[in-house]
DNA sequence: AAAAGTGCTTTGTTTTTCAAAGTTAATTAA
DNA sequence: TTAATTAACTTTGAAAAACAAAGCACTTTT
């Protein structure tokens, strides 16, 4: 048998940032306001771990002005999505014991 | 929509011990020595993660003889059981966007 | 007798997490 | 027009967690 926690990605161990990447595989974009509401962050702990998921290449960001108003948005990349995905894979067949 | 990443425990954020979970979920019983080997890790390293499945009463431990050589064996509690299921389930439904 | 295995505990470093406060720039309220 | 508020951070610092390495008591193997 091989060891089933190695496929398992580090990244993901984080609540907060299989909480981020679950909202964004499905909203293909959302706010830094809405994740904040939404995960009942304070905004440097959220920001910093969308800085994880960014430095990862898990996420992208998008500044704009909405009027004059400031508005971050995040997506999540297609190397975001794959890496969830095998992680979520993963799970399932350490869970199923394969 | 509720903070989706409440339900989920603390406990299982990390890979190591989840690996130890899944590992116990499906073998009734397993030695210290085997999860180890399993989860290739440092001696200190796993035994303080099944320190803190023990503080949680997830997991219970049964020190015997074997000849005379001493061996150590971990079995889950339902409790454990129970609250890794919950996990998993909170799991799923955050996926799901439900 | 020496080496190695079991199952830890202890020690100490590194990493991670998080809240709180500070920051810049814009917006709305008084 | 000054004050307060919001957005989206960064910085700071403290606390918690992770981890490897070493030590330990005891036993078996060589």
């Amino acid at each position: 048998m091989v060891n089933p926690i190695e496929a398992l990605n580090k990244i993901f161990d984080s609540r907060i940032r299989l909480g981020v990447m679950s909202i964004l595989i499905v909203n293909d974009s959302v706010s830094f306001n809405e994740l904040k509401q939404l995960l009942e962050l304070t905004d440097g702990n959220l920001a910093s771990h969308l800085n994880t998921l960014e430095q990862a290449d898990y996420l992208k960001v998008q500044k704009a002005f909405i009027g004059k108003k400031t508005n971050t948005t995040y997506f999540i990349t297609d190397l975001g999505k794959h890496a969830f995905k095998a992680h979520l894979d993963a799970l399932e067949k350490m869970i199923k014991g394969v």
